[in-house]
DNA sequence: GTTAGCACTCATAACGGACGAGTGCTAATA
DNA sequence: TATTAGCACTCGTCCGTTATGAGTGCTAAC
């Protein structure tokens, strides 16, 4: 039987997705005839697309219109590129976050960057760690009814708080609470903070046993912070390039899906649930977890910064996306990223 | 000569304008007929509407067409509307922020529920103080080679700084580091701090006048870190809505400008520099600073928290925005953040 | 197995007429 | 003198028709 996926036939779809992410437009027998090196009539590709539509690589729109890859077509492409270019998966090398502001500044640069260069809508998650431990701990009185909280995480992400005090403390009793909270509580993390350690403080701190509870409050909030995990997008009116996504309700949905982030930050949860997965992720067509973007390709990358620091990066684009190059350009990216990091 | 707004006039202008923000359609002579008490004919009517148009208060977008506002139509339309409002004007009263994340999560909220609300678009700038004065430094040693630097400003906003020593500092060191930063230091603004005082200061801390150095650097950047304001947005999408806004090119605009959000920070800076502004400012069509909105009205307000303590709202629509409505809600909501922010 | 040729399909653009909303003008009316 | 009825006219929009052309499937010849 001719059904089977032959050399001819595979080069033959390439064709046909090659020809469809430049143009957008379905691509026709003839065109193929011209464009590959097979020196075939347009008759006899009619023949094989026809084969390869039957066996639901491809389809067409309508009768009497060129053949545009199916979600299995693409499927199969990415596939098959993706086997080639395993061996040049380079190592991310571990990174120090100094500061959360300039972090900020780096993501939103990166998020922008991706999305000029590839002429697709991005999104870039800021690292998370898994295991939070905390650091360190200082108050210090602002005035005589506020009180700062510094909760540094490991990884330096640091935290502020600002706690109410009912009577002014001094400062040898705010002195005495540091080192009351520092040594009970560096380096653990929200498991192992329990409530035998938190009555054991209380009942040091006496009389404070309530600026205690606040504080611990605060350090819970702050360990377990990355429930908001914060996402950059960029580049979103790119979609407005691609008229298969270009159509108000589409694009008014695509663009919500973006503003809202709520859906975006489900995506990269669950991604970087999977602790395996330290790769690149493509999801075609109705793959998309995201109902919205049922007519989009994502591409994810996880990044990994130190262990357990772990953030994700996604393009989002058409299904004719140029798969090839998007691939390479998450890698090529993830390896500068490694460099600007190190330098400061 | 007939070509005097009286009172009529002024109520067929109204009307054409209540009917064109309803539907988005060029209204004609008949429907205003029906459509206002003056019991007068359409014809009666299409002579008012030609002197209205040659007034310039409104305009035919096609010959046997039927009317729609004009930028001035508007304008006017705004300005009456605003002085009879003019009178329910509510003080905003002090507020104290307590947490920055607070703050953040707030904000978002309230440009979500003024898009929720409204049907278009808005935006929100954190507040900004324009008078930054440092009000407390703290040093806090987190290992052998780097220190942390909280700098807090007033009005509670919190900065936090990694910084790297070349040589390890013991305890005490670090304790005098910070009593001679806060004694020199706090209650200064950015002018009050000047090289006199910076090079006694580094006289003073002897061989760690490098900490110094890199610590009033890092004061510096705090202080004048309302540079890049924080702005968010919601209801991006709403311009869907508005077919007048809707179409690609447009639309692509619109979304870049809301996401790129410089040409809104440019608004919000100049909307702050004037202090004399607390009020509600309209930008109709061609009147509004930010090119690509030129078929767009903005309607921005600015609150005050406390003294010194300012930020910007914005609703951006079509021109044929309600503008009443806008207007009532903007005073609403001002009460609104008023009585949020007392209860906390 | 490959290809030339041909009839067929169907989306799209171009054309043209009908429709109707709305206008300006004129003449009649209060 | 202001208002209104009436009417001819304009012009965008809708809709049906036709022409075009890209692309197909099938068949027969190579």
């Amino acid at each position: 039987m001719g059904l089977q996926l032959d050399e001819r036939k595979l080069k033959i779809l390439q064709a046909i997705i090659h020809n469809y992410l430049e143009t957008g437009e379905p691509v026709g027998s003839r065109t193929i005839s011209k464009y590959t090196d097979l020196h075939l009539s347009s008759a006899t590709i009619r023949n094989e697309m026809a084969d390869l539509e039957e066996l639901g690589y491809i389809l067409q729109p309508h009768t009497s219109a060129g053949r545009i890859p199916s979600d299995k077509g693409y499927r199969l492409y990415v596939d098959n590129m993706m086997r080639e270019k395993e061996k040049e998966v380079d190592e991310i090398k571990e990174m120090l976050l100094e500061r959360e502001d300039r972090m900020e500044q780096l993501l939103k640069q990166v998020a922008k960057l991706l999305a000029v260069s590839t002429n697709y809508a991005t999104m870039i998650s800021a690292p998370q760690t898994r295991k939070n431990k905390l650091k360190f701990i200082q108050l210090s009185k602002m005035d005589a009814h506020q009180l700062l909280a510094v909760i540094v995480i490991e990884g330096n992400v640091i935290k502020n708080n600002m706690l109410r005090m009912e009577e002014e403390l001094d400062d040898e009793t705010i002195l005495k609470l540091n080192i009351l909270l520092n040594t009970h509580l560096n380096g653990l993390s929200a498991e192992e903070i329990n409530l035998n350690m938190i009555s054991a403080m209380k009942r040091q701190a006496g009389i404070h046993s309530d600026i205690v509870s606040e504080v611990i409050d605060a350090v819970a909030d702050a360990i377990r912070a990355d429930e908001d995990l914060e996402i950059y997008t960029s580049g979103t009116n790119n979609i407005f390039r691609y008229p298969e996504l270009a159509d108000n309700r589409k694009a008014s949905e695509l663009i919500n899906t973006f503003e809202e982030k709520q859906m975006l930050t489900e995506l990269v949860r669950d991604t970087l649930a999977d602790e395996s997965n330290t790769g690149i992720q493509v999801y075609i067509g109705e793959e998309t977890p995201i109902r919205t973007m049922k007519d989009c390709s994502i591409v994810t990358a996880t990044y990994e910064l130190e262990e357990g620091m772990r953030g994700t990066i996604g393009i989002i684009g058409p299904t004719r996306m140029d798969y090839d190059k998007v691939v390479d350009t998450l890698k090529t990216l993830m390896h500068q990223l490694d460099i600007l990091y190190k330098k400061q």
